[in-house]
DNA sequence: GCCGAGGTTTACGTTAACGTAAAGTGCTTG
DNA sequence: CAAGCACTTTACGTTAACGTAAACCTCGGC
């Protein structure tokens, strides 16, 4: 998307090193390459997560849209709702042809998701701190009942 | 918790350097306290997460409670549903008379809570790096956009 | 030619986690 | 004693993030 992404190129032999992996996968593949349904990413395409190309009537999703799913399963797996994934994703895709003040809203919002992070690190930290100690107790526990029943 | 707790302790001068901070809470002091609503605070109720005291119909909280709320919220920053929340929490207190197999099934969930974190810790690293990409770019075209109009 | 596998749209259903409003209780304060 | 404040219950409303069902294309293979 960085390059205008001509849909007529013709992709011949001498396109580079290597031609970027310009693999494409069904709405299907990326399915179960990811555990969720087609549903689901439908879902995200219509919340203006993705947005494959079209092949007639049928999606086709390349190797960027795929970077983009993974992305937002895990913005997913670490608590945060489709609306904050689409900011940063969205500002990201605007970029390049940003002006001063987007870049400067997007730069802002990064730094939120950064302090974000750190404090769920520390909530991380302290709920492992918490696990081991009920671990621990659960244990004591466990051994004192050497011989009781069930 | 771990001591019976006698409520008729009169808690004398003597019981000991400090009384475990006996302090007692309304449902609205905890509200300001962590920034939710009385109703989040019934509905953690409702959902069995907490069960303070009644003096009369008003309920009272005491720092077991403030304890519980408190890690009910760090689990929620972390994406964590009230019902995992509860799963653990629920265990712990059933802990101390639980038989063998509960306190296997409580070491089980524990586990199965720690690969969920460590999962967590590796997203937020991989996440960092993004940011920090991202960042960077931003920061690369702001810069070459020195003079451009708005 | 049909059929099954995978794709599509449209639309209504569901669950979690509260929000919000109404109506009542109890205290203490001017 | 009225007013206000904090608490209570009950109950309906709301939002996010999908699930589920129906009804339709379309294409390669037998």
């Amino acid at each position: 998307m960085t390059q205008p992404t001509s849909p007529s190129a013709p992709a011949t032999a001498q396109d580079g090193p290597l031609p970027r992996q310009r693999r494409s996968y069904s709405i299907g593949e990326l399915a179960k390459m990811f555990e969720v349904t087609t549903r689901t990413i439908r879902f995200y395409e219509q919340e203006g997560l993705l947005a494959p190309e079209r092949r007639g009537q049928t999606r086709v999703y390349d190797e960027k849209d795929r970077v983009r799913l993974k992305l937002t399963l895990r913005g997913k797996r670490l608590g945060f709702s489709l609306a904050e994934i689409r900011e940063v994703v969205m500002m990201y895709d605007a970029m390049p042809d940003g002006n001063r003040r987007q870049l400067r809203r997007l730069l802002e919002i990064l730094a939120d998701k950064r302090a974000n992070l750190e404090r769920q690190q520390e909530d991380i930290r302290l709920m492992q701190l918490e696990i081991d100690d009920v671990e621990r107790r659960a244990r004591d526990v466990l051994a004192s009942l050497a011989d009781q029943p069930d």
